[in-house]
RNA sequence: GCGAAUGUGGUGAAGCGGUUUAACACAAUCGGCUGUGAACCGAUCAUGCGCGGGUUCAAGUCCCGUCAUUCGCCCCA
């Protein structure tokens, strides 16, 4: 009998898992630099959090969710995004009686139930940020520009960031209408699921993907036409905010989004990959408005993204900008002879140098030239050799792997010896390749 | 939910109806060689070709089903 991983659910082990904690390190820590504190919302809510908060017209609502009863006969959702139930966890927390805006940042699974392909998974990592209780351009702007600036922390230099305003509740309402009005007419013409779109959300038939129906979309009304003076002028202010930064953008009039929440502005981050693949959008994100009443709190407007963590990571390697680590280990141990006595007294010395705050591990014996293939398999960066001889004088062969050097210590002195081995690297250059991290 | 391709050891894979005891390569483990990583040599490493049926004297090899993986559509991170 053997198993296999539920489907669409991966197992993340060695390097790839260590690389997703270094990504999103990094985002938490580039987050917490926009003044951005952490929120760590349950893996489910009931079910009517995501189907009032995400929206019902959503695909994500209507097909995509992990819904199932508890024991206890109640309708839970394992997250399928983590907006709806951060804002169901700050109006739990009555947080919005805090110092608006309240800005959080979230990083974890979220499942939905697609039909698994490249980039896209069930089970799968998202980080994003939101911003809830102030109702700013100013704060639109600032989160755009957080997300193309976590990117480029990550080393990617290509960013192409895709933008759109669906304008306010009655900029939509109008703008609605008139899609309506303008589709029932070519109704025959047009594919299954935009029949049901044109009454649920007319708005995402213009990213419908079939072509005869894109052809007619072109002939659509624009929703720059409907958009109120109000939301106009939000949108043309939150561009001037990217302009000054420099932040590269392209205006896209079809970018929707499927979630009901949003309002104003959206967008979208898509990132080249060298490899070749199509990973989709990276990040996306935008303006809610009604998001925090409908779930039971004041009204209150939001802004935030989400990021796709594995995307990040293939994207990284698919463009080289993978970092390797220098080494992972700082010593591996290797009893020489392999008698019972020396064996025992090197891991009674490994454990020594574990508690001064070093890696390490050991071989139990064996020939030379396998341990030092186990020492390069951990990727040690120096073996660290006793025997009966060394035993005996009380010192110790310490090898650099790479460099082949090795040096004798005295086993009375090893905190400063062995401190001594790592003090050249305690600089403070920016350079990544840099083994200067030790310690942290 | 729809469409397509693929499924042979830890990895890459040959074999495409019967001399194949499932080749070859890499990796791994042990030994030749009890004290410094090479090279070499030897040994070990799939009671089985995703699973279940069927065709056949004979099936990884053909057929059907099923499951899984990957890719495309839809949608999204």
């Amino acid at each position: 009998m053997s198993f296999s991983p539920v489907k669409g659910m991966h197992d993340i082990y060695g390097e790839d898992a260590s690389e997703m904690e270094e990504v999103t390190n990094l985002l938490k820590e580039f987050a917490k630099m926009y003044a951005y504190k952490e929120f760590i919302p349950p893996i489910m809510e009931y079910t009517d959090v995501f189907s009032r908060g995400t929206g019902e017209s959503s695909d994500i609502v209507r097909k995509e969710m992990y819904t199932f009863l508890d024991k206890g006969n109640r309708s839970v959702t394992l997250r399928p995004e983590f907006t709806a139930g951060l804002i169901r966890g700050v109006v739990s927390n009555k947080l919005y009686a805090e110092d608006l805006p309240l800005k959080y940042f979230y990083c974890g699974p979220a499942f939905r139930y697609e039909r698994p392909q490249l980039g896209r998974y069930r089970q799968f990592n998202q980080f994003g940020v939101e911003c809830v209780g102030a109702d700013s351009p100013l704060l639109d702007a600032e989160t755009i520009i957080m997300a193309v600036q976590s990117l480029c922390v990550l080393g990617f230099e290509n960013v192409s960031v895709k933008i759109n305003s669906l304008g306010d509740e009655e900029s939509r309402k109008a703008y609605r209408e008139a899609l309506k009005k303008y589709f029932s007419s070519y109704m025959d013409e047009m594919c299954e699921d935009c029949h049901e779109r044109i009454n649920l959300n007319p708005l995402r038939i213009l990213d419908c993907k079939v072509e005869h129906d894109q052809e007619i979309a072109k002939g659509a009304p624009k929703i720059k036409d409907y958009l109120s003076e109000a939301s106009e002028k939000r949108f043309y202010k939150t561009i001037s905010y990217l302009n000054d930064m420099e932040i590269d953008y392209e205006i896209d009039e079809n970018l929707v989004r499927g979630l009901d929440y949003y309002s104003e502005i959206v967008f979208e981050i898509h990132v080249k990959s060298q490899a070749g693949n199509d990973y989709g959008a990276v990040c996306g994100g935008g303006h809610y408005g009604g998001l925090v009443k409908e779930l039971g709190g004041p009204d209150l407007p939001g802004v935030g993204f989400a990021m796709g963590v594995e995307r990040i990571v293939s994207l990284l390697k698919d463009n080289g900008l993978r970092k390797e680590q220098p080494y992972l280990l700082d010593f591996f141990f290797m009893p020489v002879g392999g008698d019972e006595e020396v064996i025992n007294s090197v891991f009674y010395l490994m454990q020594t140098t574990r508690l001064l705050g070093y890696s390490a591990d050991m071989a139990e014996g064996g020939k030379f030239s396998s341990m030092f293939k186990k020492a390069e398999r951990k990727k040690a960066k120096f073996a660290f050799i006793v025997g009966t001889d060394e035993l005996e004088k009380g010192v110790a062969n310490i090898k650099n792997i790479e460099t082949q050097e090795q040096i004798t210590i005295d086993l009375n002195k090893l905190d400063e010896e062995l401190d001594k081995l790592f003090e050249h690297d305690e600089c403070e250059c920016d350079d990544e390749n840099c083994e200067c991290h030790h310690g942290a």
